[in-house]
DNA sequence: GTACGTCCAGGGTACATTATT
DNA sequence: AAATAATGTACCCTGGACGTA
């Protein structure tokens, strides 16, 4: 770990040009830099944070002169919990230095992180009318949002006070369902007409929004949405 | 502005001996100045900024009345995401206030350490690993990802240490490009078979992926890519 | 000087593996 | 044996330092 400045860099102690790994202060393990204001490896950082965040107490189940006095290194460091935890302050670890517990990073379940489907449904969005997905919703796929979509123009209106919002955000995503849904109930070209105007061009592509424009005009001259002829004909 | 440095703090205006120091709209920590249009401290506009760079979208997990009013003040703004971000946008932050990412500050050094993901997601538009789009790699917009698609599998083999992953958080945009793009060079359905085994089933609809497996297998029985008629007939 | 940006150490969480009950 | 808890690796997020127009 290095400690960076204008005025000076601080690098781990080094020979030459040979950095020597420093190890754990507290089970000697190799550390991955200073965790709560000391050189500590992964398993101990952790094991200290665990124990903060959940207030633990532990007892060294030792008897007699050994009490208190368990061998903390790599291999032994979980034979005793409160010798580790012991270790861990004396070898000056900052309680002070672990943070309130966070909020979840990733919403349950859902690993997909950037579709238009989870934006619809998630915070400062509203829900969408009971209309549009009646109660209990069915678990939403890729396939069902093809084959059974909203209309985005029922959708849009919905989130009307978050339009430009969504617009700007989901743009690649309108883009593709455009392409696939290719329905005339909502057309796409206006919106994009719309917002083009208040939208910054992209540094070195300044003709992104025009392009996308006139493809989709293109398209618009082309057939109905081909998802109605499959999912008559070869679904369900 | 206030300059920070470990020799010396200046503050900003003060008059007499009074400092006028603004707190953060947002969280009330010491603000650093304007960003975004608002006072804010450094974490904050750090956070703005981040999630308009990602198109983030949060949920707050509180449950009834107090979803969507997590307290967010200097101990707590990490708490939950979605809530601050509202917070952001209610003291009028202005996201048209962020810039377009910018390249590295210093080319020199070639740091491979950052995950594939975050060099594919960028502005929330895919980016292409190098191999594909040497540079200057031209700016991606949608179109430009249908109409001059690289090969999903090309992606997939140079992303290969972070396939797996890639698969599984992006599976409903393959999808949406597998509909689209339509095309013989790569069998989405192969992926599927392969990764099902491996992922778990969504609670609730546990033949999601028989589902999908099915319909890209009818589709697979259908015409040629319909984008290679377009942008031969019509298009450039 | 201001207010954009990037960089990165050291916080965090997620989850497969391992240990314990 | 199954359920539960703890561990440690892999990765994500935060915010302060610093660069730049
Ligand atoms: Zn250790
Ligand atoms: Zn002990
Ligand atoms: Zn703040
Ligand atoms: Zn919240």
């Amino acid at each position: 770990m290095i400690l960076k400045s204008r005025i000076l860099t601080i690098r781990p102690v080094s020979i030459g040009d040979r950095l020597l790994d420093i190890p754990c202060k507290v089970c000697g393990d190799r550390s991955s830099g200073k965790h709560y204001g000391i050189y500590s490896c992964d398993g101990c950082s952790g094991f200290f944070k665990r124990s903060i965040h959940k207030s633990r107490v532990y007892t060294c189940k030792a008897q007699g002169d050994a009490k208190g006095k368990c061998p903390i290194d790599k291999t032994h460091r979980n034979q005793c919990r409160a010798c580790r935890l012991q270790k861990c302050f004396r070898a000056e670890m900052n309680r002070d230095a672990v943070q309130h517990e966070r909020g979840p990073r990733k919403p349950k379940g859902n690993k997909e992180g950037s579709s238009m489907l989870n934006r619809l449904s998630l915070d400062g969005v509203p829900r969408l009318p009971p209309i549009l997905l009646p109660p209990p919703p069915p678990p939403v796929t890729a396939s069902t949002l093809i084959f059974q979509p909203p209309s985005l123009l029922q959708i849009l209106l919905a989130a009307e006070k978050y339009q430009f919002r969504l617009v700007e955000e989901s743009w690649k995503d309108l883009f593709l369902l455009h392409l696939v849904q290719w329905s005339h109930s909502l057309d796409l070209t206006s919106l994009l007409s719309t917002y083009k105007l208040q939208l910054k061009p992209q540094p070195g592509d300044e003709h992104a929004f025009q392009r996308d424009h006139h493809i989709m005009q293109v398209h618009s001259t082309l057939l109905p949405p081909f998802y109605c002829t499959l999912s008559s004909d070869k679904l369900e």
